[in-house]
DNA sequence: AGAGCAAGTAACATCGTGATTACAACACCC
DNA sequence: GGGTGTTGTAATCACGATGTTACTTGCTCT
């Protein structure tokens, strides 16, 4: 799985991203390193071989569009832009500038390694040879870049959410993930929504799984502390 | 598993609180540091390094919203929050600000030290997925990531008091627990229930051990002191 | 053997939790 | 801009979990 990690560099002034962000990588099994402005990021640069850059815009000092221009001329690494609003002009911007793609907050856990995994792959062939893009448990299987869940009986037809729900599940199966856990990773840093939500989810998600011909049951639930995906 | 003891600072008003955490965190092999309000807790967090702090909300002098952003500025060991309700107002603001977990009281003694594991292990880079914890004694296996008890016979449906339970038991297997150590552990911090209440228990665990096709003298009582897991 | 106490057992009331439904807000697509 | 699909929240319902009480059983010591 790890010949050697690649490296990332996150860039934000906010230490709550930047755990997140950090925290999101590392259980994904990337090696992250964390500064908070845009002098320290460059410092860092320097003496270090990133393999990814992931930089909020609004920085203190250097923003995240100059460092960007400065760091396109020491590497072709591919750069993460994070935004706090999703203005469309910043997406221009950052992509004219050399950033490879754009994330706007709040994202979600998943979506933030999505993007991760798809810049690496693009830039260094086959980088991550181990990192497949689809999940598999129980007959059904996760297909991350078509965003479909099928099995033997057919296709589920999902939203997002009840996508990323599932996929959460799934990536614990066997294990329980509580409705907390379920928030944060399904629907991203700073999750202002009741965890009452999430039993709706689950029961949309139940429902479309029994609607496709596929047990409901798969996703169960483990009174008192969340769900669990059957493994 | 001790090369050296995590260091943890406590900082609560309450003494009853303070007991517990510590009393919990020591017992798990920590090395806890306690203080009552937010000034000594800053005196403290500046003399020594610590890998996690956790922080009571309601504070006197500084709150804990205010010592979590001044620890910020010294620190980036991670930030568990207790709080006295579980208003949804008081996770966001705390989240917002850096606290990397939250807790509302009342919490049981093995959730407390669930989220504490977590949030140091998340602090160290690398997450082990392949290490489950699992208690397992006399064929009996409790794997507390799925939330399950089995052993050869096949499940044993439990409800959360009497996982919690038997949790307690097998991890003292072969040591007697009294029932107020039963209590402390498995039931949380403020106790208020009957000694009594944890023979019904012990009595629908033993049941549902027999149910599931297990020898339900497993659980012995040792009269005038509390109860074992046969080891 | 019998008194006294500890533990087992059963029954019951209450509470909490999750399932379910309905509805409102919102985004997106044509 | 209208319409459709998605998402979050509130209200309601049903059931299982929990704690307590009362009663029974059984051990222990004199």
């Amino acid at each position: 799985m790890t010949d050697t990690p690649s490296r990332i560099l996150v860039v934000d002034d906010e230490p709550s991203i930047t755990d997140f962000v950090s925290y999101a990588l590392k259980k994904e099994g990337y090696s992250a390193d964390v500064v908070n402005n845009g002098e320290d990021a460059f410092a860092y640069a320097s003496k270090n071989n990133y393999d990814l850059f992931i930089l909020d815009i609004m920085l203190p000092g250097i923003d995240g569009y100059e460092l960007c221009r400065r760091l396109r001329a020491k590497t072709n690494a591919p750069v993460l832009f994070l935004s706090a609003r999703d203005t469309e002009l910043d997406k221009v911007v950052g992509l004219e500038i050399g950033g490879d793609d754009y994330l706007a907050k709040p994202f979600g856990i998943r979506e933030l390694i999505a993007r991760v995994r798809a810049l690496l792959r693009r830039g260094q062939g086959a980088e991550y040879p181990g990192a497949s893009n689809a999940i598999t448990a129980s007959g059904i299987t996760l297909d991350e870049d078509a965003h479909t869940a099928s099995g033997d009986k057919g296709d589920i037809d999902l939203t997002p959410r009840e996508f990323e729900l599932l996929a959460c599940l799934m990536k614990s199966a066997g294990k329980v993930v509580s409705r907390e856990d379920l928030l944060r990773d399904a629907w991203g840093w700073e999750y202002l929504t009741e965890t009452k939500t999430v039993d709706t989810h689950v029961k949309r998600l139940r429902d479309k799984i029994a609607a496709a011909g596929y047990d409901p049951s798969l996703v169960e639930t483990v009174r008192g502390y969340g769900y669990r995906f059957k493994a």
